[in-house]
RNA sequence: GCGCCUGUGGCUCAAUGGAUAGAGCAUCUGACUACGGAUCAGAAGGUUGGGGGUUCGAGUCCCUCCAGGCGCGCCA
């Protein structure tokens, strides 16, 4: 994603403590047995542990030895080597091995690795919840759409995205405010009102105005439930005012009901009028006059953003008196630091990428920090695709696809599965058609299969006597079990990552992954013993593993609002 | 012209600078009178757009070229 955010946050991995601890007591032995050594410090990065992608290579891996090998003048793996020896006495590792170049691999004792599907049903719905964002209070907006119209493809993908961004945020510790800002202000109302009152009078279409059905059924909903105030506006702009009013609420009210059916709340909507009548934009003009940001040419008001970088600088009141746009983006954004936000995320598609320069210019003019304060991820954006052919949506042409018509067509967990699964770096195409067409193939439902069976299984073991009481860790063995437990592990440090990221499709991959892996179990072991053979604590300790797998599934699938199902 | 994003098997997409570039769909071959076959096992399919560079190591970072998307208003 195009992260205009601060570099190197800080990620603490949630790797096993006293492996870290002991990897680096093996290094630090290793380092000053060379000259020189005490001259190095380890740094939190160099202690690093990484989940190899190849299981052959153990649970957890190293690559210290490559990094200071030129250092302390040896080559990689002879270093490799004394750290290896060194971290074998660590009693939950149970082999280190010296693999390619220098790497180290670590397997850890069965035991150790298995006690961890206790500690997942122990943990419940908070495993896979960490600190990395602790203290932050953030003000993440997205959506934002216009309410000229409904929700399209575009605002969908930003409404999954963004709520789970919010879902992945907060599990990582932040104080996060849901918000969408209400363009209730500028000249599209106009238009939007305009087009209300000439479908009212049977006119065409106004040009610049909205076309399509819903401008029709709102006019005439207006219409029945205002006919007296409507009868009193004596002329067509007091009819315009009429449908202005109401118009707005209606569309505004349908987008939010919309949301919410998306399972995707917003805890402020805040409206573009309320900066420019609460006096916050002229509150921000006079602390940048003040700042010395701004200058006056042309009978216009402007705000010298080419100090910080910008392109050139930008008009905020007009030479007739009108503030722009931007002015009201420059009253909002002081109105949500001056609410106590440290953090204010915006969530926008590429099309306005151009916008970056200016916003980041404005936070700096108060003396923010850019990138720190202000933060903005740009998303691609969603085409809507027909029979091979790009079409392009247009509200004026009244041809949009709205988020309704993807919910009506796939359900609300298949569409939010396949908007957040994607980086928001890659433009997306939506064939509607083939959408419906294929939705068995949306691997949503591969993870919700894996869920639906653990609860199968769940019940199954139960009526046949089955419990966790006699988990023992060291019975977990076979290699799908080591590769399952493995997996379950890594829940936390991804979750971290899509935090620190903002790339919540981490999340979604992640999932498809661990279902794999836990349908591969199934496949190759039994919870349940076959015939009359006896329960044995290993029958325990699977039933465990199965409860630990499904508590992460449904801690992931929460992360992107989508149901874990008992039953499909 | 300048800026941002993208370019990875036939298609849709993954891959905090790490090991043999991974999944799904499509194609082909196998597996159910054992806990859900919406599953599993396997095969085939790649010069990661081209070319330089940095690094022990590059799909990833830097330069350059090519292709596509988006943007460069006293519009919102």
């Amino acid at each position: 994603m195009s992260k205009h955010v601060p570099q190197g946050l800080p990620l603490t991995l949630m790797n096993d403590a006293t492996l870290t601890s002991a990897l680096a007591a093996s290094i630090r032995a290793a380092l000053d047995r060379r000259e020189g050594g005490q001259e190095i410090t380890l740094s939190e990065d160099d202690l690093k542990l990484e989940r190899p992608k190849n299981r052959d290579h153990g649970d957890w891996a190293s690559n210290v030895a490559m990094r200071f090998a030129k250092r302390v003048g040896t080559n990689p793996r002879e270093l490799a080597q004394e750290i290896a020896s060194g971290l074998e006495e660590d009693p939950s590792v149970k082999k280190v091995d010296v693999a390619g170049p220098g790497f180290i691999n670590i397997t850890l004792d069965e035991a150790a690795a298995g006690e961890l599907a206790r500690e997942i049903v122990a943990a419940g719905e908070t495993y896979g919840s960490n600190q990395a964002l602790t203290g932050r209070n953030i003000n993440l907006e997205f959506v934002s759409a216009n309410p000229t119209g409904p929700i399209h493809l575009g605002g969908a993908r930003w409404a999954a995205v963004g709520d789970s961004l919010a879902r992945v945020l907060a599990n990582a510790g932040a104080e996060v405010t849901r918000e969408y800002y209400f363009n209730d202000h500028g000249a599209q109302i106009d238009r939007f009102a305009n087009s209300l009152v000439a479908a009212h009078l049977g006119e065409p279409t106004p040009e610049d105005g909205y076309a399509g059905q819903y401008i029709i059924d709102i006019a005439n909903q207006v219409a029945a439930e205002n006919a007296a105030e409507l009868a009193a506006a004596s002329d067509r702009d007091a009819k315009q005012e009429v449908f202005r009013k109401h118009g707005v609420e209606l569309m505004f009210g349908a987008i939010r009901e919309k949301l919410e059916e998306f399972r995707v709340h917003f805890d402020v909507f805040f409206h573009e009028d309320t900066v420019h009548t609460d006096g916050s934009v002229e509150a921000a003009i006079q602390k940048l006059r003040g700042l010395g940001r701004i200058f006056d040419e042309d009978g216009a008001v402007w705000l010298r953003t080419t100090d910080f970088g910008d392109d050139k600088d930008r008009v905020i009141v007009r030479s007739n008196g009108e503030p722009t746009y931007f002015a009201g983006d420059i009253g909002y954004y002081l109105n949500k630091r001056e609410r106590g936000f440290d953090e204010c995320l915006y969530m926008l598609g590429a099309d306005h990428h151009g916008y970056i320069g200016r916003m980041m210019a404005m936070a700096e003019s108060f003396g923010d920090t850019p990138g720190v304060n202000m933060q903005i991820l740009i998303g691609q954006m969603v085409n809507l695709v027909k029979d091979g052919e790009p079409v392009r949506m247009s509200k004026r042409a009244g041809n949009i696809v709205t988020l309704d018509d993807l919910v009506d067509a796939v359900g609300v967990d298949a569409a939010r599965y396949s908007l957040v699964r994607s980086s928001t770096n890659t433009s997306m195409d939506i064939d509607l058609d083939l959408l419906v067409s294929r939705s068995n193939d949306n691997p949503v439902y591969y993870v919700q299969y894996a869920h639906a069976r653990t609860r199968a299984v769940n019940r199954n073991a139960t009526e046949a006597g089955i419990n966790g009481d006699n988990f023992d860790p060291a019975t977990l063995t076979h290699p799908t079990e080591n590769n399952l437990l493995g997996q379950l592990r890594e829940f936390p440090r991804i979750l971290e990552v899509a935090a620190v990221e903002r790339e919540p499709h981490r999340v979604s991959r992640y999932l498809e992954d661990l279902a794999a892996a836990y349908n591969r179990w199934y496949d190759q072991t039994r919870v349940i013993p076959q015939g009359d053979a006896p329960v044995e604590a290993v029958h325990s300790s699977r039933f465990v593993l199965n409860e630990a797998a499904a508590q992460v599934l449904r801690n992931g699938l929460t992360m992107i609002g989508v149901v874990a199902p008992d039953r499909m």
